[in-house]
DNA sequence: TAAAGATCTT
DNA sequence: AAGATCTTTA
């Protein structure tokens, strides 16, 4: 018997927005632990890792280990049917093969119910190992989306380089390059609005847009994202959700192409 | 010779909104108790009715019946030409083959009319009935738009079914099943956020949402809608148009299909 | 602010 | 394929 009670129901629909671009079926792993999806988006390029703990939740109950596939638009299609100030519930008897997503309007005068059958997908989880990084960048999200559209308007990859005194976000592309330098910056009114730096070592490494950008879908979720930076390693877009964990994307650096290799 | 003057414009717009999706030509009826319509939706299945009382304009000369065919598409992108603040004052001379729609801003700086070719249109006016209905849903419109876009996307038709306690709507589809039950409550903050249900007896009726959600578009005109329900009989969906009269829709309730006779 | 384009939906 | 809505640009 699983059942999770989220007062904050709006954070379970930024949630599945987050990740309904990249990933279209996944498992969602439920454990004592807390409620939690691995996947890879369609084209097995990028990753996402959800954790949200079963601290967070008012009510959590999940009496052995359950792994729930489903068609993330269907479940999203499920909850754009709740109201942001809903309560919602997620139940799943042990052997069913449907989960039930129930909402509650806060006053209690409208109750939805609304169940979904299961679908069985096999997913390699793979496991992440917890890695040092040579830089990471914490700074405030929309900024990160900002910059990640203005440069796909411009060109298809983006090349980040980290010193001690800021990242760079560099692109080009047929109309011309573009330059975006953001200086680290911890004096300011709100500490989410700042911009910090951890470097061990400067680090440039070259990113496709189109997956950053579907990362930045995770901007509602909070208001600073940090970017860690490793020469050949995946970077690691972290959005924390308060409280409860976090959604982590994964994307590998591009190889630098000498562009007249190509045909 | 006919003419009425509407200070509040911005509600003959809102009225052609609404109807507009449903019906594509219409006879407008003119008569000294007021200005009205009556057109079944392109496919026969769904009727509008409504009524404009003569008292609600500031200005009403109508000195003989006058049926006026329109295409209401046409009318709509006129008075799509005047501001949400204009006047809007409706002309027809005797015999004449046109309508003249006049927009004066309220400065009375603009003054702009339009002027459009009648149609002969043969329609059918059919008798309605005053019925008893088994039961009488009031509730914030808003709440019952938003009821039938969410269960459309899980869904082509939804089950209403009233019981003392409330009106629990339901559907089923690929996906999954969704039930949202609202109960009566009267004791709010404001009046037009009750929920009222006035009972004869328990009914349960199923309708084509695709219908629901085109009278939807008449949520603007009113803050609540009266949900007339009766088995057997057409739904009456009814947004009252304050000091004026009504827009009220008609659509017969589907016959349950028994699911192993379809092909 | 309004029109056009693009994207998503039925 | 058409319509609706959202976003973008003038």
């Amino acid at each position: 018997m699983l059942e999770l009670r989220l007062v904050q129901g709006s954070l379970l629909k930024k949630v599945l927005e987050s990740i309904r671009e990249l990933v279209t079926d996944a498992n969602f792993d439920c454990s004592a632990t807390g409620f939690s999806l691995q996947a890879m988006d369609s084209s097995h390029v990028a990753l996402v890792a959800l954790l949200l703990r079963s601290e967070g939740f008012e009510h959590y109950r999940c009496d052995r280990n359950l792994s729930m596939g489903m068609n993330l638009n269907n479940v999203s299609k499920m909850l754009r049917c709740a109201g942001n100030d809903d309560i919602i519930t997620v139940k799943a008897d042990d052997g069913s093969d449907t989960v039930t997503f129930m909402f509650e309007s806060p006053n209690q005068d409208k109750i939805a119910d609304f169940e979904m059958k299961l679908m069985d997908i096999d997913s390699e989880h793979l496991g992440i190992p917890d890695a040092e990084y040579q830089a990471i960048v914490r700074m405030p999200s929309s900024e990160f989306a900002r910059i990640c559209k203005d440069l796909s308007s411009i060109g298809d990859t983006v090349i980040i380089s980290v010193t001690k005194e800021g990242v760079k976000f560099s692109t080009a592309g047929d109309i011309g390059t573009a330059n975006i330098v953001c200086r680290q910056n911890k004096t300011v009114d709100k500490p989410e609005e700042a911009t910090i730096i951890e470097m061990q070592e400067p680090v440039s490494l070259t990113f496709a847009l189109r997956y950053l950008n579907s990362f930045t879908k995770a901007t509602p979720l909070s208001e600073t994202v940090a970017i860690s930076l490793s020469s050949d390693l995946p970077v690691v877009v972290e959005y924390k959700i308060a409280e409860m964990g976090y959604i982590r994307f994964y994307l590998a650096p591009k190889i630098e192409e000498d562009d007249d290799m190509k045909p």
